[in-house]
DNA sequence: ATAAATAATGTAATGGTTTTCATACACCAG
DNA sequence: CTGGTGTATGAAAACCATTACATTATTTAT
């Protein structure tokens, strides 16, 4: 298509100026306007010209073209939205399937004003506890036609503001959340959202937004308890870090309780912290053994910790369970492959995502929850650690 | 907003019915006329009412709106596409932030063509070597405005379908795609795109898309050399399934030709075939170990089954790496936890993911590639087990 | 001071779909 | 067979942003 621009090159003027000589809007030199005509002329422009599209997807006009109805009718065949006679069916899919036609799910989220995208932030999927919420989330949520937009943040705060800044332009229709820290500042960041937010694996205390989680304080009060049955007196404990106000405290506070019920001393020399890490548990049961303290039994926080608090144990020639057994928390897929395979409270992390989802499609349908704080079940699987 | 439909349902006629009373177009019954005119009555119902937006959605318009100045202005500033006064400027963003606007991805994108949104699909999230596939695609892709959905197929044909239309509906930008075997009708598949595709952790010959992998071939040769360097002379090899023309198939050549290389014999009482399972490489030795051959080394196609193997010849009291060493093929998280940890070879997971993404948005851009079989290095980490 | 260029901004079309309102047709009861 | 209604469909207005093209302001050069 020919534009002023095209004109205004061939004359060796500027745009404005053919806009002037077209217009007779200012004064122009004779010549200029020689020129500018001459140029218009040679090129044929046509100001009321109609521009043509130049990308060719293939649209429902296309599709409506072939089948020889409106628009609207394909729509409707597509969503099943109305009644449309037999025969218009068979010529619209007919009609689809002939120019293989897929429905830009853009246009149509723009119309309808849904994205049928679900945000899933989370600090890293790498880590197989997070890989299998996440795979509760995508199955689930794929099942009811919503998809999973991924964003790893690596738990810093200035990657979860761009993450929630992306989903908000994307306009996804809920949001499920995961966080290393809740402080302040990450609810500010949830609270200016306008879709529901899920969170999953955190206590219901700290945070103003549904959950789905375990129950940590139980859970930790159940495996020391099972410890106390199993005959074992002096348990040592490897905490989450000392800022963990969220599940650590609550399974260390589960352990206190337990020791309490069974009428054993709370001792702070068998209490150590760590942070979730391998190396954390290696150290802190260093720490512990170092002091010529030696418990018949450590329960870790996590498996991670548990594994290193396995690793030095066994260095220090000590055997398990037989001399110090050991428990975690979890049930990441290593425990099973460590030796001697680790006593663990099992988290159940798939069903963790797909409630999750659940309960986030419940809001994004407007329906009320029957409970904002989702409380899950979860196993003391007993292996050959305890 | 009442409609039409509304006041039809409220009077029980159809909307045809309300039509022809509002319009006085053709004959109505009195009573038809009476029962419609008070259901338009009672929802206050008004022809001329201007319909607005139910959703109340800030656009582009409002803040034109706001800041006096025209949409297209407003567009220019936020995409930075072109010069605007510093007043200007001043005035869209002062007025972006009053109104807390933020810009419909969804719309930008139908109107641009490009969705900036990239499919993954993935056989198993939950598994860590996908894991950190995973994240380094997501880490790279969004910093180059790229969002990932996530599709987790479980390797599945019938699900890879739906997630293949499902991307083709959303129009993604792109795929990456990793799935457990590539037959033809995955081939099929994926031929019916029209988005770039680029395949991570697949031998170039199987597969007429572009990528990104290691040399699995040099890697399981290398690895056999370094244990014959070693000094081990009998070394067992526990391969992929029958079925696995691929990476399983390579690792295999390699251990091979690094024996003849170095002039051991090939025997054939030594490999076995697992299926990449822990359960198939503790069966797998145990196969070996029973016809009272014994190995100085074990080398598996996978960390998995060097695990398991690992178990079984534990149980049968001997030492690791004294009697029997072991070597491994991934690095998963689990080798380095092990006891003795695991040497293995080390796939380079959050680069073929980072690759893997640089090449698809490479040719989103359309430019050539220089190789269409992108290989990356490996490393051979030695650790206790051998 | 005038004519032209350059910079800044506006207008309106466009992207592909859904959905509301409108209507042609077919059916049914009297 | 005809008046009254429902059913199947169509036309056109949204949805929100980008952008091609046009135009108005502001410089620059003569």
């Amino acid at each position: 298509m020919t534009t002023i621009a095209d004109v205004a090159e061939r004359a060796g003027v500027s745009t404005a100026t053919v806009s002037r000589v077209l217009n007779n809007s200012e004064k122009v030199t004779p010549q200029t306007k020689e020129k500018v005509d001459l140029a218009i002329e040679e090129l044929g422009y046509n100001l009321k010209q109609v521009k043509q599209s130049e990308k060719n997807e293939i649209t429902i006009r296309d599709v409506a073209t072939e089948a020889g109805v409106s628009e609207a009718t394909v729509s409707r065949v597509i969503n099943n939205s109305a009644r449309v006679t037999y025969q218009t069916k068979e010529k619209v899919t007919q009609a689809i399937d002939e120019l293989n036609y897929s429905p830009n799910a853009n246009a149509r989220h723009l119309r309808r004003s849904e994205t049928k995208l679900i945000g899933l932030v989370i600090p890293d999927i790498w880590n197989p506890f997070f890989g299998g919420i996440v795979r509760g989330v995508e199955d689930l949520a794929r099942n009811n036609d919503y998809n999973v937009v991924l964003l790893n943040t690596s738990g810093l705060l200035a990657r979860e503001r761009k993450c929630i800044n992306v989903l908000k332009d994307r306009r996804v229709d809920g949001l499920i959340y995961m966080g290393k820290t809740y402080d302040q500042q990450r609810i500010d960041l949830l609270s200016n959202c306008d879709f529901p937010i899920v969170i999953i694996s955190r206590e219901e205390n700290e945070i103003d937004y549904p959950t789905v989680n375990i129950d940590n304080y139980q859970a930790a009060y159940d495996m020391t308890n099972y410890l106390i049955e199993e005959g074992y007196q002096k348990i040592a404990f490897i905490g989450g870090p000392e800022e963990d106000k969220t599940a650590g405290l609550k399974r260390e506070k589960g352990y206190r309780q337990a020791l309490a019920d069974n009428e054993l001393q709370f001792d702070f020399d068998l209490m150590v912290k760590g942070d979730f890490t391998l190396q954390s548990g290696y150290q802190g049961i260093a720490e512990i053994l170092k002091q010529n303290i030696v418990p018949d039994a450590v329960f870790a926080a996590n498996d991670e910790m548990a594994v290193g608090a396995m690793k030095y144990i066994r260095e220090q020639g000590y055997s398990i369970p037989e001399d110090i057994a050991v428990a975690g928390f979890d049930n990441i897929s290593l425990v099973d492959y460590v030796e001697p395979r680790l006593t663990t409270v099992v988290q159940p992390v798939y069903e963790l995502g797909q409630t999750g989802i659940k309960t986030l499609l419940k809001l994004i349908k407007g329906e009320e929850l029957e409970d904002n704080n989702i409380v899950l079940d979860y196993d003391i699987e007993v292996r050959e650690s305890t």
